[in-house]
DNA sequence: GTCCCTATACTCGGATAGCAAGTGTCCGAGTATAGGCGG
DNA sequence: CCGCCTATACTCGGACACTTGCTATCCGAGTATAGGGAC
């Protein structure tokens, strides 16, 4: 069970979206130049968050990309079912119908119980994710992220959102 | 985030075992036919969970495979990551050293506040899979499958495993 | 000087290749049994 | 009749193709700005 790369890219970039201005927008070049990772693929997953009016897009010039509602609205499950799809891991394909032991489906009232295993664990991951909002991962940086970082990540945000 | 589709048949499969004798073995073949699935595919899996220590070999003639410890000490969570791999779903790159705000790596002394969540929610999902143990799943099947398909999947073993 | 129009440049969005991992299959190494042979 | 040997058939284990989905990239559609021209 391997979580796509993407995910990482798309929760930071949000926690950088954090800091920009209602009025004013990021674009995709720009986030991808401040992560250090390949613009063109960024601009992918945020078109997924776009899609999931995680952020919202603004065309043209001086448009890019902010957040649609404020960072305590967000949590990183909303991130990851945007950016990773929100399939549930764990798919029952009802092998318990079939082979020798199998009888007809009507002859199984509640779902496999291997499954509501696996999706009750599924659950608690996500209990978990959505616990955890973007503005609890700004305070955390804010609190842990070196001065230096965090002085140069403003200057550079001032110069380029102007 | 998907799991690998052999989870489900590892999973079954040892459901299945868990009703053989320690001294007998159910070959990979039979455990195919009785739940409907490719065995050359099977296979592969099962041999994962050989490897994992979780279920035991015999080669030979009345050979297959039994579980190597009781259904009580079987966990979901021991199957699971013996079958789709033991690494982490989320994997930090770090790129938060990366680009304009980048400082160097002794710089932060703690793992990146993502990644920490990331990896709280994946531990709660963890935990919820070592709190089930195989004995628990075939107590449930017991309690709710259909006793028509019991009855048949009992007299499938006997005649199989003689 | 002011307003309007047009050309420009910059943005997002979706469509297009490449690659790794999961999926599916096969054949060879090893072993317990069953039958045959010798004592 | 009993014990031993050999051939057999059945099992697991690892090596080999194929497909799906993630990874990475590009070009076209749309828009706000900036500059130039007309009034």
């Amino acid at each position: 069970m391997r979580l796509s790369q993407g995910v990482e890219w798309a929760v930071h970039s949000c926690t950088v979206l954090a800091s920009v201005p209602a009025d004013r927008a990021l674009p995709a070049a720009k986030l991808a130049e401040f992560h250090g990772v390949p613009g063109a693929y960024l601009a992918k997953h945020l078109q997924a968050l776009s899609a999931a009016e995680i952020v919202t897009s603004v065309p043209g010039p001086l448009g890019g990309y902010r957040l649609a509602r404020t960072a305590e609205e967000i949590t990183l499950l909303d991130i990851v079912l945007a950016v990773d799809g929100d399939e549930s891991s764990f798919v029952c394909t009802e092998i318990r119908q079939r082979g020798p032991a199998g009888c007809k489906a009507t002859a199984y009232p509640k779902p496999c119980g291997i499954a509501r295993a696996m999706w009750a664990a599924e659950v608690a991951w996500r209990d978990a994710l959505q616990a955890q909002t973007v503005a609890d991962i700004v305070a955390s940086m804010f609190e842990e992220a070196p001065r230096e970082g965090f002085a140069k990540g403003a200057v550079w945000l001032r110069e380029v959102i102007r």
